[in-house]
RNA sequence: GCCCCAGUAGCUCAGGUGGAUAGAGCGGCUGCCUUCUAAGCAGCGGGCCACAGGUUCGAAUCCUGUCUGGGGCGCCA
């Protein structure tokens, strides 16, 4: 249990216990945030405003309520959490955790290991991750680079938080887009034999498609020219996909950005879910035809207008193949919950998905679309958008290339996924060194020098006597590992990870005002015992930070 | 025109389900390496939290309006 919650039990208990015999007279408790962490050290590690909330009801006056509470909560010594218990004007009781207890805690994080920062939140429910999902007809670009890394990260954490969690990718690899890719293959299959063959109107032009197509035809020569059209594209088409959606895995493994399931849209109309899907929302009235197209009836179910499912062709649009793929999400799929991570330019497309999932009758609040403001980039003066439509590609991979996976990672992250933000390349490469990121990096690998000393000393540490850690920094630094599971918690509500670059800075902090003011590895025999307690709130300090860097999939160097 | 997101220090951004004196990094200025990595530490300076109303014991935070910036409003995806 998170200490935040039993210091709200014991809150709660006391109130109980103050009404009952009647020193408190009764008041509704807030249901949450009953207790909050103060922003200054000084008014204790937790904090509640019950008293200012309570006391219109309770008609008297704050300071009263608060001294009541704070005498009615016991510490609980060195064996829990809750240290000394006071009232604070104007009504606040603020709780500061036990030190006892809080030493004992450097060997339950070490002992705890990778475990360290997991909490039961979602109790085993689960939830689909799906994001990226970018069209496989070209390479990943800097636009998609947030999102897939904004995933990526929630992925992790609430995997964590106790969530059973599916990384889901969905390949759109059938529908007009395809079409017009296979068919720009094609041409550039032909002109890679010297044919004469025009790039489609609004074909791709990338100059990808140009190698792959000297590729194919270097692989298959002139065959699939005579062959028939239907098994050209067929066998030509699916070959050129997978190797798009190869070039693809590749740009994402760059930045450490992984998926369990690649779904096909294709398989949806394969094997009748799509037809099923469609057949489900007729029956209940939720289409209907107008100007030759089949309509569904969003505007009914609180989207601002209808939408084309199927077009006057008859070819289904994107949206009705993925209303297919949401009922199979939680049909078939079974998942608890599914979140979404989109870019900007689809948020209009959030109030149709739930009347989708009202149509198909789903509580749309199982449905969670996360959407990321687009990127600025900025190199040096040049200001280039990156957005889907901006003429200046940059690759995804390219990005990496230039600034770094783990900068990257953590840049993308640190802003909140509703924030504009700019990425300034330039500043990015030139002064990487003052990057956050190293900064929390360097923690992490001068923890890794003591203990690989500490090793070459044949230095133990399994029992080490925590009671020996008293100075302020090294309490300090309890403290803030001690913060790891509320973030995490707390994401799990949110779903807003760039809580953890920010705690990975301060976690950092904490580490290095330790380092300077305790001096760890020490040759005299006199400070052998200090030595080993240090040793474990190092190891400790080793496990909460790489824990940190590891949810936000960075990497945690032993050297630097 | 309608809808979504944002506006906080010179710059980039946290804080936002109301709480105590609004924070960090970068940049600027001062100090600190005989001992575990100075990619570090300590300190100084920097704010009408866009603006105007409202709700409240209390507003950067909630509500309304205005302004500014970004995005969206296709039988594209």
């Amino acid at each position: 249990m998170l200490v935040r919650d039993h210091i709200a039990d014991r809150l709660r208990e006391a109130a109980a216990q103050a009404q009952r015999d009647g020193t408190l007279p009764p008041f509704d408790l807030p249901a949450s945030g009953l207790v909050e962490r103060p922003q200054k050290a000084e008014h204790g590690d937790f904090a509640s405003g019950l008293p200012l909330r309570a006391a219109k009801a309770a008609r008297r006056s704050p300071m009263e309520i608060a001294s009541a509470l704070a005498n009615a909560i016991a510490p609980d010594g060195d064996g829990g959490p809750v240290g000394e218990v006071y009232a604070a004007p104007p009504g606040f009781v603020n709780f500061r955790l036990s030190a006892g207890w809080l030493r004992g805690q450097a060997r339950a994080i070490r002992e705890a290991g990778a475990a360290f920062g997991d909490v039961d939140a979602g109790a085993g429910r689960r939830v689909q991750v799906e994001f990226v999902s970018v069209n496989p007809t070209g390479p990943v670009h800097v636009g998609h680079a947030r999102g897939a890394v904004l995933g990526s990260a929630l992925a992790r954490t609430l995997a964590a938080a106790g969530f059973e969690v599916t990384r889901e990718y969905y390949v759109n690899d059938a529908g007009a887009q395809m079409d017009l890719f296979y068919r720009s293959v094609f041409a550039r299959y032909a002109q890679a034999l010297g044919k004469e063959a025009p790039l489609p109107e609004d074909g791709y032009r990338g100059a990808y498609l140009t190698e792959l197509g000297a590729e194919l035809a270097e692989r298959h020569g002139s065959r699939y020219l005579e062959a028939d059209e239907a098994k050209a594209k067929a066998e030509l088409g699916e070959e050129a996909l997978n190797r798009m959606l190869d070039v693809i895995r590749a740009d994402l493994d760059s930045i450490g950005v992984e998926f369990d399931v690649w779904f096909r849209e294709r398989d949806l109309y394969a094997d009748g879910r799509y037809e099923e899907t469609m057949a489900f929302l007729r029956e209940r009235g939720h289409t209907s035809r107008r100007d030759g197209a089949e309509w569904f009836a969003s505007s009914a179910l609180g989207d601002e207008k209808d939408n084309v499912i199927v077009r006057g062709t008859g070819a289904p649009t994107y949206f009705a193949s993925d209303i297919a793929y949401h009922r199979d999400k939680f049909g078939r799929r079974g998942f608890d919950r599914v979140i979404n991570v989109w870019g900007a330019d689809h948020q209009g497309h959030v109030p149709r998905m739930k009347a989708v999932m009202r149509a198909l009758e789903l509580d749309p609040d199982r449905l969670t679309i996360l959407i990321a403001q687009l990127v600025t980039l900025k190199d040096g003066e040049d200001i280039v958008r990156a957005s889907k439509r901006t003429g200046r590609i940059i690759t995804l991979g390219g990005l990496v290339d230039e600034v770094g996976a783990d900068a990257c990672r953590f840049f993308f992250l640190a802003r909140a996924a509703e924030s504009q933000m700019e990425f300034d390349l330039e500043l990015a490469k030139k002064q990487s060194a003052d990057n956050p990121v190293y900064y929390v990096q360097y923690a992490h690998a001068r923890i890794a020098g003591i203990l690989r000393q500490a090793a070459e000393r044949g230095a133990v540490w399994d029992d080490a006597d925590a009671a020996l850690l008293t100075d302020d920094a090294e309490l300090a630094l309890i403290r803030k590992m001690l913060q790891l599971p509320e973030v995490v918690d707390s994401i799990a509500v949110t779903l807003a990870p760039h809580a953890l670059p920010h705690y990975a800075v301060e976690l950092a902090t904490a580490f290095h005002w330790f380092y300077d003011h305790c001096r760890v590895l020490s040759s005299d025999p006199a400070d052998a015992e200090l030595t080993k307690a240090r040793l474990l709130l190092t190891d400790a300090a080793r496990i909460a930070l790489s824990r940190a860097l590891g949810l936000m999939g960075m990497s945690a160097p032993e050297a630097m």
